[in-house]
DNA sequence: GTAGGGTTAG
């Protein structure tokens, strides 16, 4: 029998795993609560139910709510719309978004609260398109929607694919509606653009934007962030300080992650004493923040030093932990550490934690405890392997030599092989110079991304190690008939058989480093195999 | 009298 305690269940709403345990937990607790709440046993008022409903919804309260639901049927409050109101939201809250759904269906009347109130909770169950279509059903409706209903649906648009294009749409219902004005809104589209990689209209609508509060800063130096615009973030940094805005402890996590990817830890450093300054040491997202800045700067003693002075401790952080290991080829410290939290700590791992689980595993070349850890995220903890971690066993296979494996796994996997796994593919065919499937995984990239040279390249350069050089050539060829020209914003020259990379003027000197170390990568293989390659891969415009 | 919103982590 598992203790009915509220802590436990705000736990146990977030993973299913537990959540399903948390039904046998005993029930009087709750009753005991509504009561203590209402003063001295009193029968509660819909007033008070109202509230209760708000804070379990806030609190992921999911066993206090669901019998403060059963009481509004029992004391025939059903039909209340604040209190339905609030019962979608406290479903939807607690990613039960059927039972949100269906008490909605069951309101015989809906205001802007009841429709808000789903939207917002498909949009926070990673249900975009069912936001939007419920959005568009509310405009025809009555019902006019408001900045709460906008924000709710524009951010239902972040993180949905490529073909789920609605932003300019809804930014437009913004400009018509007169909501312009509000930053709930306006960061809510920043958010949107910088998500989909159009940077150039987030900056549009952030300098746009006459006064900018500290979320809309936050949202653009994250932006630019997610977009490896560093030094645009860092400038951002220093323009909030330079109107004397103070940063909050999301400004920290986002300008911390910027030094991260610039591996930067002097920076990182001067960032971790803002943060002590700040008091934000104990913030998990913080916290998280420096383990991954000090790990991926090579330094992860320190990253373990944030680790132990971190009190509350969560899976996202103990996985920071185990990727700073696996990353930095420390990987039997890695599994190390996930055994003994799983032993000691009573870790419920998740999908993100298998992977860097397999990662640890895929540096150590670890095969047989990697197919372990896969096989134990079923049965064990009964969550389904997303494409990342099948992406994680994929490269396992192939970097140890095992194509055929690797090959088989793609077939069986319930995804479709995306362009990082056909990459790692090809790059380990590559490096066993197996040209049957080395050809395959060229012709699914190039499909792919036409455009990119590093797979007509490797292809190229896999022919050439096995002396096919007519095919090498008829690859190199294709290149040349579809990339016409230079990839915008660099360009490169040759001097004694070295490629000397440039940029050009709108390249930051950080992207510019990034492409030389790419372009490096590729033409050291050529140059080495056969001399006369590089000739041809002088794209002309 | 009661409900709903923006940026953050692996």
């Amino acid at each position: 029998m598992i203790r009915a305690n509220w802590k436990f269940f705000e736990t146990a709403c977030k993973n299913d795993y537990i959540r399903k345990h948390s039904k046998s937990a005993s029930t009087y607790q709750a009753l005991e609560s509504i009561s203590k709440m209402n003063g001295l046993m009193e029968k509660p008022t819909k007033y008070v139910l109202c509230n209760t409903l708000s804070s379990c919804a806030k609190n992921l309260n999911w066993h206090l709510g669901i019998q403060i639901h059963a009481y509004m049927i029992r004391s025939g409050y059903e039909d209340n719309l604040f209190l339905s109101s609030a019962l979608v939201d406290f479903y939807a809250k607690c990613f039960a978004i059927v039972d949100a759904r269906k008490i909605f269906r069951a309101m015989r009347i809906h205001d802007q609260v009841s429709w808000t109130s789903l939207i917002a909770g498909f949009s926070a169950n990673k249900q975009g398109r069912d936001a939007f279509l419920l959005f568009k059903e509310m405009l025809g409706t009555q019902i006019r929607p408001n900045c709460f209903t906008l924000t709710s649906v524009i951010n239902a648009c972040v993180g949905q694919n490529g073909d789920f294009e609605h932003c300019p749409t809804l930014h437009v219902h913004v400009i018509k509606r007169g909501f312009d004005t509000s930053n709930f809104v306006i960061s809510s589209l920043v958010d949107c653009y910088a998500n989909r990689g159009q940077i150039d209209d987030a900056v549009l609508l952030f300098n746009e934007t006459s006064e900018k509060d500290t979320v809309i800063y936050n949202t653009m130096i994250s932006g630019y962030c997610q977009n490896q615009y560093s030094e645009d973030a860092l400038k951002l940094f220093v323009e909030m300080q330079e109107k004397n805005m103070n940063p909050t402890d999301h400004t920290l996590c986002s300008i911390l992650s910027v030094c991260s990817s610039l591996a930067v830890l002097l920076e990182g450093k001067q960032v971790h004493s803002l943060v002590i300054k700040m008091g934000s040491e104990r913030n998990v997202f913080v916290a998280s923040a420096l383990i991954d800045m000090y790990s991926k700067s090579g330094d992860i003693d320190e990253a373990l030093c944030v680790l132990d002075q971190t009190s509350k401790k969560n899976t996202v952080l103990w996985t920071s932990m185990i990727m700073g290991y696996a990353q930095c080829g420390r990987g039997l410290e890695a599994l190390e550490l996930f055994d003994y939290l799983l032993t000691e700590q009573e870790l419920i791992p998740d999908r993100v934690c298998f992977t860097a689980v397999l990662t640890a595993c895929n540096h150590a070349g670890f095969i047989d405890k990697g197919e372990e850890y896969f096989n134990q995220m079923r049965t064990n903890y009964g969550l389904s392997p997303d494409i990342d971690q099948y992406a994680c066993l994929i490269d396992l296979y192939a970097r140890n030599g095992n194509l055929r494996k690797a090959r088989d796994l793609m077939e069986e996997m319930p995804y479709d092989p995306n362009c990082i796994i056909w990459s790692s593919f090809l790059s380990a065919c590559n490096i066993y110079g197996d040209v049957e499937l080395g050809r395959e995984a060229a012709n699914q990239l190039i499909k792919m991304e036409p455009c990119n040279a590093a797979s007509y390249l490797t292809l190229a350069h896999i022919y050439t190690r096995k002396g096919l050089w007519n095919e090498a050539s008829e690859v190199r060829s294709l290149m040349q008939q579809r990339i016409k020209r230079k990839p915008a914003g660099w360009s490169w020259i040759e001097v004694d058989k070295q490629f000397h990379v440039f940029a050009v003027d709108d390249v930051t000197h950080q992207q510019s480093n990034e492409i030389s170390a790419e372009l490096e990568k590729i033409y050291f293989g050529i140059l080495e195999v056969s001399p006369h390659v590089v000739e041809d891969i002088n794209i002309e415009a």
